[in-house]
DNA sequence: CTCCATCAGTACCGTACGGTACGGTTCGCA
DNA sequence: TGCGAACCGTACCGTACGGTACTGATGGAG
């Protein structure tokens, strides 16, 4: 189906053939629909049309496969850039509302929780890089959108803040509060969502009264 | 060592004797010490010197295990009321960053980060009631402190809010951010723990800065 | 002393998982 | 047409776990 130059699908920017990508889009779909306990190395073979020998020969072990899962669920996610256009006050406050809800949204996605499960299952274990691998490429990827629409803020005139780091974690926590958490304990989130246009506003209203400019 | 009526130990709040208390200690220690792959069910016998035959004859089977877990850490948290004296502004604001600190050093403790991951673990399987037993058995005991506090500012003309669930929202995400996810993915919480008291005082500060009487 | 309940310790069973090995098949390539 | 690489499907192995059954010891009640 697919020889040493893969046809660079959308899934082959870390070095995967199309192959690989779709057995690992079947693994996360395993993960999404029944946890942990049902990523099993049988049942992924058995999702995805392969041969254990193949998803060892590819992963290394069963480790190997979970983090191959996290790379490429991360390498599917695009933040796309703020436009480095002129801002004004209410221009800068719709960008903020449209990150916190994209936020709120990419958190409370199935496979965004089920792979938070995941590596919080394993961070106990000693060694295990899935957390570390989770916060770098999440955060640090939807934390950079903030952080480039903070500074434009701020050359703008219209923020002002000293730590970007600090700004950044106000808006965040104003932002989800303890609604990831609960929604990683179980919480039904068909309900909350219901809730994430109006709460993202909220939370940007409090965010430009801690950090605009008159504040 | 116990008849019917047991001697009220610390731990015989919830039903359980000494004895069955003591094996709940042991298997929370194994389970801080090596997480929930270590939490056997042959692990906590041996832990506790007791059989097999007396954990499923008192905790029927593993998930009751489990759940009594729960309960009796939670049984052994006693939030403190708040003093309901006079407050001024600077008193509500120590009461505010005492809050904030505890808070902080309640979820890095390691018994409520081993506690919540196992719960999350758990999450993603149907009828699980480990979250929502440490939602309620959690958040509500310290929420109840944090409302009885806010309230009290509210009373004494100190705070302005409408909704105070929304307020209390605002200032945990304020206190806590992403810190309690990061920790949960296996962050050292060595390194943090050292900025909690300066981080429970800017959160307070900005909380204030919301809701304070002149904001 | 005898009876009985409880419990520790251990052996045991069925199952399920991670990982490996092997036969059979497809497909590119010379 | 023949060769070899990749791969699927499956059988297999060792291990470990959840849960049960059995034995022997302890200790209190009558």
């Amino acid at each position: 189906m697919q020889g040493v130059l893969e046809s660079r699908g959308a899934s082959a920017a870390s070095g995967l053939t199309e192959r690989q990508g779709a057995v690992l889009e079947q693994a996360l779909r395993l993960l999404v629909d029944g946890g942990e306990k049902a990523l099993t190395t049988a049942g992924i073979a058995r999702a995805a049309n392969c041969s254990k020998e193949s998803l060892y020969k590819w992963f290394g072990d069963r480790d190997g496969l979970l983090s191959a899962m996290i790379s490429y669920q991360a390498s599917k996610v695009r933040t796309l850039d703020v436009s480095a256009g002129a801002l004004d006050a209410e221009g800068l406050r719709r960008h903020l509302v449209a990150f916190a809800k994209d936020l709120l949204d990419v958190l409370a996605g199935d496979v965004s929780l089920a792979l938070n499960r995941l590596a919080i299952g394993q961070a106990s274990r000693e060694g295990s890089k899935l957390g570390h691998m989770l916060q770098e490429r999440g955060r640090r990827q939807i934390g950079r959108r903030a952080g480039a629409l903070l500074e434009a803020g701020r050359k703008a005139g219209l923020l002002v803040f000293d730590d970007a780091e600090e700004a950044y974690g106000a808006l965040y926590g104003l932002v989800v509060s303890d609604w990831h958490l609960r929604m990683l304990l179980g919480e039904e989130p068909g309900e909350m969502k219901k809730g994430f246009s109006r709460r993202a506003e909220r939370a940007v209203d409090a965010f430009l009264s801690l950090y605009g400019k008159k504040g």
